[in-house]
DNA sequence: ATTATTTTCGCAATCGTTTGCGAATATGAA
DNA sequence: TTCATATTCGCAAACGATTGCGAAAATAAT
C-alpha cells in the first residue's frame, strides 16, 4: 500500500486535485457534501500530507536545527528535552546534530541544516576562537539562529547564557556565609571562556576577603578533578570547602572523597554549579546553585519564536541562578 | 540574501536549469567549460540543494526517525549517539522524537514520522499492552521499523534488543561464584517486559541453590530503590550483596549505602546491570554487567540498512553482555 | 560537399501541494 | 424568460530539482 496523496484521492471520487485539497482545509468554496466525501476517504486512506512537498511550496519547513557538542551530557538533554516540548506545541520538529567539539564537524552541520531549510538553528559553539563566518552566511540566508550556553563573542547574534558569573559570586558568598577559610576551588579547562567567566567571578569575589585561603585549580575532565582533590587533602591540612564548577568535576570529587571516606559536611563542606541531577546521587545530597538547562531551553526557544515573529534585535539573555541547599555544606 | 537555486545560476549564466543540474552533478554530456562556470558560480553563490525538492523528487528523505521515551536518559542518549554516527556516515539524518513514555503521543509522533516521509524508523514503545496497528500501518506505508529495547511481542518486526536473560544469569553466577548467600535483588516495575526477563532469568539461575537466600524487591524509582534498601539493612541481618536491574536503581541504592556508611566491597556487595557510565561515579567503581546503548544503536543501524537494502524477512537480534569487574564485590 | 556521428544542451514532465483566477452551474430576482 | 448574483469547482502556475528524449551544433567520415 503505498502513500495517499491528493491526487489518489481526487481520482477515486472523480474530482480535481484542487477540490481535494480545498475540501480538507474546509475552504467555504466546496459544498459541504463534497468536504464529507472527501474527509471521509481521507480518513479511511489515511492521508497524511507530504511535508516535503508542503515545505516546498510554502518554504517553511517547520523545523529547527539544535546544534550541540555531544547527546550524551545530561546539561545539553535537558536543553533539547525543553525544546522539543515547545517545538512539538507549535507544530514543530527538530533537527539534532552534534559537534564533537569539532570545529569541522560544526561546519559540515551547517551544511546540512542550510540543505534542510532547516526554518531556525539553536546552536552550541564548540571553541572560544572559531571561524563566524558560516554563522554570519546563515544569517544572510535568513535562517534565525540562537546561540545557547557556549556562545561566540559577536553582538550580531542572539545569545542565551547561564548567568555564569551570578551563580559563581553566589556560590562564592555562601562559601564565605558559611564561614570557610580554607577552600579548594576547581575549574575546567582554562580556555573555555564559560571557565574565565566563572573563575573570575568566583576569585574576584573571594578576593575581598584576606583571611580566606583560596587554592584554584583546573581539571579537564572527572578524573584530574579527582586527582587534584587527593593532592590537597592532605592529612595536615584538609580544605574545609570544595568548589566545583561543574558536574563532571563534582563527580570526580566526589569519588574522591569516598575514597578517602570524608563525611559531608562534617570533614568538609561541598558546593558545586549544577544542573542539579548529579547532586541528587549523593547522600548527603550535594549543595549547589542550579544552572538549568531545561530553562535555558525554553528561554532559548521563546526568545526563537519572538524572532520568528519579526523582533530581530539581538539580545544576550541569561538564566538566572538559584541556590539549592543539600546535606554537603 | 536568499537562496540560490539552480533556477537561479541558469538566469545568471543564461543556460538551463538542466544544463547546470547536469553540470553539477558532473554528468559527461556537460561540456568541460560550461561545467567550470557552473561550479564556480554555485561556490560563490553557495549554492545548496533543496532538500524538500530533491526528497520530494526521489521519494527518499534520507531522514530516519528516532522514538525514545525521554531523551534525558543514558542509556538512550548513547543509543542516538551510536545512531546519529552511523546515520552520518551515510548521508542520513535523525529526528528524534520523545514519547514520555504516553501512547497518544507515541501515535501523535508516528503522524509526524509519516508526514515527513522519514526513511525509516527506530522505536521503543512505551508500554507492554500497546495497540499496534499504527506501526502495522507504517510498515504497509513500506517505512521499515526496527524496534531496539522495549519491543512488541509481534514477530512481524525486526526487533534488536539486550540479551537481557544472558546479562541477569551473567550477574546471578557471578554472585553465586563469589559465595554470596543473602542477596537483595531490586527490580523495576512489574510491568514492564525487561523486568519480567531479567527477574525470571536471574531468580530461575537463583533457584537451583537452596542454600542461597533471596529477597526480590521492585522499585519504581531510584528514590523507591534507596527505601528498600534502607529496609532490608538491619543492624541484625544485612544482605551480603545487593543486585540492582537497573542505573535508576543503583543510584538509588548507592545513596543508601552512603547513608548506612557501608563500605564496599567489605561491608556488602553489590552489581548491577547498567551501561557503566554510573557504576564509573563511584569509588569502589561498582561491578556490572555491561548492557550497552551504544551497542544497541550501532546493531541497530546495522539491521536498518540490511532492511533497505532488501533484506526484509523480520529478525530478533541481541547484544550480549559483558562483566566488567569493579571493586563493589 | 554531403552524410553520419558525436558533442552539447534544452524542453517538458514529474514529485505533491497550494492558490489566484476564471468558468460553469445553480439560485434568485425581475 | 432573462439577467444578475452566488455557489461550486477546475485550470494552471508555482515551489526546486531531476531526467528521458530529442534537437541543434560541431566534428568526423566518405
Amino acid at each position: 500500500m503505498s502513500n495517499t496523496t491528493l491526487k489518489k484521492i481526487a481520482k477515486v471520487l472523480d474530482i480535481s486535485i484542487s477540490t481535494v485539497s480545498r475540501a480538507l482545509k474546509n475552504h467555504p468554496d466546496i459544498s459541504v457534501s463534497t468536504k464529507q466525501k472527501v474527509m471521509e476517504l481521507a480518513q479511511t486512506l489515511e492521508y497524511e500530507p507530504n511535508a516535503m512537498a508542503v515545505n516546498l511550496r510554502s518554504k517553511n519547513t517547520k523545523v529547527f536545527g539544535v546544534m550541540i557538542p555531544s547527546i550524551t551530557n545530561n546539561f545539553y538533554d535537558s536543553f533539547i528535552a525543553a525544546v522539543e516540548e515547545e517545538a512539538r506545541k507549535s507544530g514543530y520538529s527538530l533537527m539534532i546534530l552534534q559537534s564533537g567539539d569539532n570545529p569541522e564537524a560544526e561546519i559540515e552541520n551547517l551544511k546540512i541544516y542550510r540543505q534542510n531549510r532547516v526554518s531556525g538553528l539553536f546552536a552550541c559553539i564548540s571553541q572560544e576562537t572559531i571561524n563566524m563566518i558560516p554563522y554570519h552566511k546563515m544569517k544572510e540566508a535568513e535562517i534565525p539562529i540562537v546561540f545557547f550556553d557556549k556562545v561566540p563573542d559577536d553582538d550580531a547574534f542572539d545569545k542565551i547564557c547561564l548567568a555564569d558569573k551570578d551563580a559563581a559570586v553566589l556560590a562564592a558568598e555562601t562559601l564565605l556565609e558559611k564561614g570557610k577559610k580554607n577552600i579548594l576551588a576547581i575549574f575546567g579547562n582554562h580556555q573555555l571562556s564559560i571557565t574565565k567567566r566563572r573563575l573570575s567571578a568566583f576569585s574576584g569575589c573571594m578576593k575581598e576577603h584576606k583571611q580566606v585561603k583560596l587554592i584554584v585549580e583546573h581539571a579537564n575532565n572527572s578524573q584530574q578533578a579527582e586527582e587534584k582533590t587527593e593532592h590537597y587533602f592532605q592529612p595536615k591540612q584538609k580544605p574545609d570547602a570544595v568548589f566545583c564548577m561543574s558536574d563532571e568535576i563534582l563527580t570526580g570529587v566526589m569519588k574522591s572523597m569516598q575514597r578517602m571516606n570524608m563525611k559531608l559536611p562534617v570533614d568538609t563542606g561541598i558546593i558545586a554549579l549544577s544542573d542539579g541531577s548529579f547532586p541528587k546521587l549523593y547522600y548527603p545530597e550535594i549543595t549547589y546553585i542550579e544552572t538549568s538547562g531545561y530553562k535555558l531551553g525554553k528561554l532559548a526557544f521563546e526568545r526563537m519564536m519572538d524572532y520568528i515573529i519579526g523582533n530581530t534585535e539581538p539580545k544576550e539573555l541569561f538564566i538566572t541562578s538559584r541556590y539549592v541547599a543539600g546535606g554537603s555544606l
